[in-house]
DNA sequence: CTGTTAGCGCATTCAT
DNA sequence: ATGAATGCGCTAACAG
């Protein structure tokens, strides 16, 4: 497989009669560097001519910068990462740097997870989604040897972070049944311990409580983040016996598991319950009915990490410390006033 | 920023007080060479005392060999996409590659399409999933410098390739149909311009003339692989008067666009109308009711690509050319018997 | 204004 | 069985 003629900046050089240092110095844009118009210009002409592609592994190696990026995911079957994903790779590339995935996949103890991120070797800097234990994640971040911003949650003792305000997702879900006209609302929450899931829920109670009502422990249960999980939290409530006309799920997969559930049942939906989804992904269009959701911008996470990061790296900023607004709830057709309010 | 200590071989090399090159040697398994097994001993043992880990971009540079893939999708929004992506990853890292990640958008043009390629600099190997025209990719493949397996599509004259049997799918598709009594079988088209457009139309077709059914072209209708496009198709059909009982539709984001429709029209399914699509996305399991799908082995697809490209790129053999057997047809509840069937 | 020199970290001849 | 020397392609000091 031979490799197709590759130019060098000694080729360039050549081509224009000057040193390589001084194409080098061109060719960057070096401010500092005088030089002659049209000693300029026969550089330029070259490189174009020839083709020129500087070697990116040479220029990393002299450097040390490999304008590398790595991200690190979970999974990449839940959308959220996907979306994440896009951001950086979009802010990436604006920048001048290319993005390396990761999927530490099923990975726990921090042993597992560090050679995930350690994978992502010859990197400048990390940006970290993932899901695990803050234990685990803080452990294996503490040995990375380059700065990272964690996305997605915030980190006890860990600075750098974007995260979106998932307080605000699940008040504005919570109001938006409320205003309906709904008063026994079903909380189908995330990982309960967790950053976005403890928020999540206590926006929800805020908005409650901002109604004059009483937080009601019976009607919250942990769904993690799948649609097996919201299926099984939809059941256990549903079993208890406490009465409710709408669920705010954490996610649109769990929204998605209750759904199938409610549907199995025979309910209406969203005539004898509502529910609305913290996540417009794209499959909220393809529920039946629609999924109401309240948007969060993932995308623009992936990309303020980034620019981030970036910004640390080429010591911009000493900081990344962000909380993103959510973008707004999306009506479609799964909320309704409840059975008993007046027509 | 002060980057963390970094151990290179020379650290390792004076510890284990040899040679940076008897101990480059050694790490490497160099199988023709002979070492005193009390050197290599020391060698590791300093290796791994220090926490050496090789410079990747000095490697490279050293052996022209960056150890990195590309691999460019037109989008992540489509679930295909993290799929394929996530089979690569997976298989890249068994090899001791990374996946740079590169997403060329609504890249037209292939000029555009080129410069998303050439973003991917630095790359041993390009895998390529993008959705351009035929004429616009290769002209855009024409200049690549390095070694690319075409993934999801045959193209003229391009001999690398990785595909799956997308005529079995189609077929199997309908058949499903014609086993539960359905005879009028509608099918929402990809681009039947396309490598897998015409595919699965051929397969389709071919399916229903191995029942003894004649090809009526005014069941089909052209989709693309959007939400949208499947709304549009059904719509177009429905219009058109052909009475039909089944549907099958070339992506799973076709059928929930058709699904959408038919909910808004008032029709029962699978009661008076089923559906199968072709390709078992996460959300297949979500529509209501769940949709019968035909799987695809997406992931392996990435995984079968990239091991091809690197055993190309290592040499160790000259062409990739595969066709994937599609996994199963995956029964779920939107296909039954069509009603004018005895009970 | 431009050229010279040096070296990033590594793998690879070729000598011992 | 090991070491010395060389250079991949590039940029950064420093000369001139």
């Amino acid at each position: 497989m031979p490799t197709a003629r590759v130019v060098t900046l000694a080729h360039v050089a050549a081509a224009a009669g000057v040193n390589a240092s001084t194409a080098s110095k061109v060719l960057n844009g070096d401010a500092a560097v005088r030089v002659g118009p049209d000693t300029r210009a026969r550089i330029l002409a070259a490189a174009k001519a020839l083709g020129y592609r500087p070697n990116a592994l040479a220029r990393g190696l002299r450097t040390a910068r490999s304008h590398m990026l790595g991200i690190a995911v979970p999974q990449l079957e839940n959308p959220v990462f996907p979306e994440i994903i896009l951001g950086a790779e979009t802010a990436a590339r604006e920048r001048g740097y290319s993005l390396l995935i990761s999927h530490s996949g099923e990975a726990d103890g921090d042993a597992r997870l560090y050679e995930a991120l350690a994978a992502v070797s010859r990197v400048d800097g990390l940006l970290v989604a993932t899901l695990e234990d803050e234990a685990v994640l803080a452990s294996a971040l503490a040995r990375s040897t380059v700065p990272f911003v964690v996305i997605n949650r915030k980190l006890e003792g860990i600075a750098n972070h974007v995260v979106f305000d998932s307080f605000a997702a699940a008040r504005v879900a919570t109001e938006h049944l409320l205003s309906l006209g709904h008063r026994r609302i079903a909380h189908l929450a995330g990982r309960t311990e967790g950053y976005n899931g403890t928020r999540r829920l206590a926006g929800y109670r805020a908005a409650l409580e901002a109604a004059g009502l009483v937080f009601d422990p019976s009607l919250v249960v942990a769904a993690g983040y799948t649609v097996e999980g919201g299926e099984a939290a939809i059941r256990e409530l549903l079993g208890r016996g406490a009465g409710f006309t709408g669920i705010v799920a954490a996610t649109v997969l769990t929204a998605a598991g209750a759904m199938k559930v409610l549907h199995a049942t025979g309910l209406q939906l969203p005539s004898q319950m509502s529910i609305v989804g913290i996540h417009d992904a794209a499959i909220a269009d393809m529920l039946h009915p629609p999924l109401t959701t309240v948007r969060l911008p993932l995308r623009e996470m992936g990309s303020v990490a980034t620019h981030g990061l970036i910004d640390l790296l080429e010591g911009r900023i000493g900081q990344v410390e962000c909380t993103l607004p959510i973008e707004r709830l999306v009506a479609r057709q799964s909320c309704a006033a409840p059975l008993g309010s007046r027509p």
